[in-house]
RNA sequence: GGCCACGUGGCGGAGUGGUUACGCAACGGUCUGCAAAACCGUGUACUCCGGUUCAAUUCCGGACGUGGCCUCCA
């Protein structure tokens, strides 16, 4: 079966054909690290993890190298670090936002299920030319200019637009129709106003590096064309990002690497993730309705309640990854509800991930990752497992979760207590027992503890009709 | 102003030129010490107007609506 990916430069759905199957790439725009991730960062994070999971799952685990950058390097960054610690020296300062706010990312992806990527560069570790002779910023500028792509203007170098004759295909904007845009700013100095930055000036209150061009710092889109050809190749397979990376950022990084190495493409397939919204507004501050992974996991912010990993996760996915997403209160109930379905079935067969998944599920996969055709298909799984008791197709569903990223127990992780797991089996347990002794007013009591702790007992049976008694977090 | 998506039942959300998506909610039932859950069954749909076609929710054109990008942004 084919693996099928649309590519955004193509407008087209085709077959995936790896450069080298023993060496799949694919790179990632990641977080620019100066504050909390909030949901919408959570997207492109879950959705390339899939196609992560899924190539590894074709091409094999060590076949698949996923790249995804940390930038260390932004103005957003320089005034976080000049507000937070205006008493320390710069560097130490921004040092101090960054590794803070990547220890959180990281926290935060890790409980949505993601799988770390293969390599993780940081932007400032790439800014001069490196000991290993990986491609470093300052080399890929002085490429650029050499080659007649770049020039040096008032301490800038800038990306010539104009020498390249196919710049803007990505986004379908031409160079003479974003002069007609006054948005542009128009600087004299730019031979063209599309005309974008590759090095700038830094101040002494700005971070920076000495370079052919003075001290400075690199502009916004140079990094991941660094990063990318340090790890991946000057060519490579799948680049991804958030639809709004498209342009500029996307389109600049073609141009940049397209220009410095002579290639015809970059990437052979351009993914973006669409956007989401929060109760059908666009995310913002200024609306109140920001919201953050963190604020979700563990405060009562968003619905009154808090959302394990797995429910966020299920949310994301139960809509099409280039669909737009309505972030909802009510979204994610009834994703914790059909998830605790699946989580009682497989736990009612005692079913372990690590068998086949199932042939149907992968199969709505592979169309260019239709994460809710595949759940239907874990519907009908359940629901075979259910009716005829069918061990086999609990399995699938088990395995099948797994290569969604959703395992049973992170449903089940309750928040701030990592003891409280422990205890609920206990006090199932003792219940089991008063049950079996037909002592219902001793059952009923310890339901009802439970219950006050907001645990909600589910009995059923197992396949051999012993009595399993399952739970969830009370809505 | 330019560019790009999208508009499916009460809600979420796939897909298809003629045949059940799927789930949540609702209603009915089976089962269980009770409750809950689970399982089974039932109903409701394809924004509007033209066109192509034997046949359109599905293709083409237009209208209206929603969202995104064009500036840091996943």
């Amino acid at each position: 079966m084919d693996l099928r990916l649309y590519d955004t430069l193509t407008k087209d759905k085709r077959v995936f054909a790896p450069i080298d199957p023993s060496k799949v790439r694919m790179y990632v725009c990641g977080p620019t690290v100066y504050d909390f991730a909030h949901i919408g960062n959570a997207r492109p994070a879950i959705v390339f993890d899939i196609l992560f999971r899924l190539l590894r799952h074709r091409y094999g685990e060590a076949h698949v190298t996923y790249v995804r950058n940390i930038t260390d390097v932004d103005d957003k960054i320089n005034d976080r670090a000049l507000r937070d610690f205006p008493h320390l020296p710069l560097n130490e300062a921004i040092r101090k936002v960054t590794e803070k706010t990547e220890a959180q990312f990281h926290a935060d992806v890790d409980a949505l299920g993601c799988l770390r990527p293969t390599v993780e560069p940081r932007a400032t570790d790439f800014v001069l030319p490196r000991a290993d002779g990986k491609t470093d910023m300052v080399t890929l500028i002085g490429q650029l200019i050499e080659r007649g792509h770049a020039y040096v203007a008032e301490g800038e170098v800038l990306f010539d637009t104009q020498s390249m004759p196919d710049y803007g295909k990505l986004s379908g904007r031409r160079l003479d129709e974003q002069q007609a845009g006054a948005r542009i700013a128009v600087d004299a100095h730019k031979k063209h106003p599309g005309d974008f930055v590759l090095w700038k000036g830094s101040s002494d209150n700005e971070p920076g590096w000495d370079s052919p061009w003075g001290r400075g710092r690199p502009g916004w889109h140079i990094e991941c064309s660094a990063m990318a050809a340090a790890y991946l190749g000057t060519t490579f397979d799948i680049h991804g990002g958030g639809l709004d990376l498209i342009f500029p950022h996307h389109e600049n990084e073609i141009a940049q690497s397209r220009c410095a190495h002579d290639t015809a493409v970059m990437a052979n397939y351009w993914m973006h993730n669409g956007f989401l919204q929060v109760e059908g507004e666009k995310m913002s501050k200024s609306l109140g309705n920001f919201v953050t992974i963190r604020e979700l996991l563990e405060s009562k912010r968003f619905g009154g309640r808090n959302w394990s990993g797995a429910v966020l996760r299920f949310a994301m996915v139960k809509t099409h990854y280039r669909s737009p997403i309505d972030w909802t209160v009510d979204a994610l109930d009834e994703s914790s509800k059909r998830l605790t379905r699946f989580r009682q079935t497989v736990e009612k067969f005692g079913a372990r991930a690590g068998g086949d998944v199932a042939p149907a599920f992968l199969e709505r996969l592979a169309d260019d990752m239709n994460t809710p055709a595949a759940i239907a298909e874990l519907d009908g799984l359940n629901r075979r497992a259910n009716e005829a008791s069918d061990q086999d197709a609990a399995r699938q569903l088990a395995a099948s979760l797994s290569l969604l990223g959703i395992s049973p127990d992170m449903e089940q992780r309750a928040p701030g207590n990592e003891l409280f797991d422990d205890n609920i089996r206990q006090l199932i347990g003792s219940r089991t027992a008063a049950r079996a002794n037909k002592d219902f007013k001793e059952s009923d009591r310890i339901r009802d503890v439970l219950l006050a702790m907001g645990v909600v007992l589910k009995d059923g049976k197992d396949t051999d009709g012993k009595p399993v008694t399952t739970w969830e977090i009370a809505r």
